[in-house]
DNA sequence: AATAAATCTTTACGCACGTAAAAAATTGGT
DNA sequence: ACCAATTTTTTACGTGCGTAAAGATTTATT
């Protein structure tokens, strides 16, 4: 904090004693210059606290230390954390993350691939829409950008895909509603966002039919991201309607179940695995905010941490120059207990 | 999509058939150049898909359109909605948000300061993260750079404050309690993160006071922001000690009621306002989730869309020029009635 | 101490655009 | 069609940094 302002790399160069060329080559890279000179440049940054221009640093770079995140709705929070986690996981390495949500709607997420755009990121981190994404603007963004797909795969797009294995998901789950009480029916939205819902509703088929059971999948309408209300609306017509063939319910979400725990609290049955309750509810994905239903909310839990980490380090490794072919990682949940199942 | 790909501003130009400095210009502020002319330029546009480097735009502009959009906690879905909102002004208005959160930790909310002052953004539309933020940090970003404080006031920094009338708030829903059973207990945190949660305790005993009833403030303890935890293991104390002097409960905020209605279950206590209901329970926030707990939470709401508007219009005027002086806006919420209370 | 290797300094240019000033062109009103 | 006001063009320079190349210096190796 001397005196002097410095208003440049230049004269920062000077009054740390070396050259232009090596203070830039220092903050692209501090670990490219001789141990030496770094303590003198650090030495230097901590009397006169000067900061490059990220401007005039990102035009001329070849690449950016940008890295874009994009979820497809950050007021889920699901996808705050996993945001959170990768935003935090980039920093670490080094990265600038810059956060972005679709908020649901495929038009603002094709326009958020276009402010990324010109970003020039060294690389995204995105968890696509799904099913109501523009396809062809996915592909054609990721041909430029190196992009790293994960939470919901479309297609072989991007440079690889992480996220978790659905399969494994409701298998898991639905076998532990088999064996502690009648077989669950399954309750899913008609037209989902997420292409994941395809593949739970599958698993539960198959489970089922493993298990040597009647299947029974009952599908709401509704559009649009608002799961809660979908659940409990589409909740209340099954529960009304007796659509239910058994007494437990496998969710193919816990946005979904939750918004069904209220359509059941409505109608005054209570949720439980209790003797005294008239139903089971689960959910699946391990959402925040299930440990704080009522009841507490049966799910399988997403591994946040090992989903973040898989798909930081292996855009890390794309980035820094690592080619790999095309790869999907699906990772295991966990199944957390509680009382609602 | 003609051919030739435009590689800077001065190939567009030529296609165009426009200067280079007009087309600055139009790209500066569309309006600024003759109607004819800007058609012309936005022919071209269509045909060329140019678009200009934001790092040379923004190196060389004495101001960015770059806004920062702060917020203490991003997987509270009560600030991502807050979030997503001033997004969408900002984007209207012709700006480029970048959203940051603090994720609750004072360091880093240092930190997100840090990274924004880099940006050189034009402005900042910044909620601390309250008693926690370091004061000194905050008082010499608010200097540097013009920021308008929400939802949670630190002195008078700043260009201005806007956010919630806390005071009406708990007044209001204080009333409603009282007037329609047992005056309520008040459920807090002993060391709130956010200064608001002092004002709603005032607020609860002046009110309490006004109506000749004897105020009861059960605070519990517990640090961060995992306020449903608090809730529920504080409520679990209060309940299971027989803390709450009357059968109501107003929680200072949302999240914490959450926490206390999971206790509430967990302790086999029926919440509500139904004759078979034990327990009555309030919150304030009007918190996207309160609408899906069991039962539905009676709470006091933020008017989200006029907090934001009246947030993002402040920082614009002030961005385009019009100095005023500081000032603060708080805004009346509106009670919403559910079946918790 | 001599030599090779690594690193730094000097010099110079490039990037993509902002912006200022003077000259030229366009427009609008009459 | 003419004149003044507005807008555009031309010209030229500035911004802060990346980066390349050649030479000087430091460090490591023997």
């Amino acid at each position: 904090m001397a005196g002097t302002k410095i208003r440049n790399m230049e004269e920062f160069a000077s009054v740390s004693g070396i050259s232009r060329p090596t203070v830039s080559k220092y903050f692209n890279d501090p670990d490219s210059v001789r141990a030496s000179t770094r303590i003198r440049i650090e030495a230097a940054l901590e009397r006169y606290e000067y900061r490059p221009n990220i401007y005039a640093m990102n035009q001329n770079r070849k690449l950016t230390k940008n890295i874009g995140i994009v979820v497809p709705l950050l007021s889920d929070p699901y996808f705050a954390e996993i945001a959170r986690n990768l935003e935090q996981r980039c920093i670490a390495a080094g990265y600038r993350p810059s956060l972005f949500s679709s908020h649901g709607d495929p038009a603002l997420e094709v326009q958020v691939l276009d402010t990324l755009r010109s970003l020039k990121p060294a690389g995204v981190l995105l968890a696509p829409l799904g099913r109501a994404s523009n396809p062809k603007a996915l592909e054609k963004f990721c041909n430029d950008v190196p992009t790293l797909i994960f939470d919901s795969s479309v297609d072989e797009i991007g440079l690889a895909f992480v996220g978790s294995d659905n399969f494994q998901f409701t298998a898991h789950i639905t076998d532990y509603l088999c064996r502690t009480g009648e077989p669950p029916c399954f309750f899913e939205m008609k037209t989902p966002a997420n292409p994941n819902a395809h593949r739970r509703r599958q698993s539960y088929l198959n489970a089922m039919e493993t298990f040597g059971y009647k299947p029974d999948v009952v599908s709401v309408g509704g559009e649009g991201w608002g799961f809660e209300e979908i659940g409990r609306l589409g909740g209340h017509e099954a529960l009304r309607d007796g659509q239910f063939s058994t007494n437990t319910i496998l969710c193919s979400n816990d946005r979904l179940a939750i918004g069904l725990l209220t359509a059941c609290y409505e109608q005054g049955g209570r949720v439980g695995r209790g003797a005294d309750c008239a139903i089971r509810v689960a959910g699946q994905d391990g959402h925040p905010h299930s440990r704080y239903t009522c009841p507490p909310l049966t799910t399988i839990s997403h591994d946040y941490d090992a989903v973040s980490q898989t798909a930081a380090e292996a855009l890390f490794t794309s980035i820094e120059g690592h080619v790999s072919p095309w790869k999907s990682t699906r990772l295991e949940g966990k199944l957390i207990l509680r009382d609602s199942a």
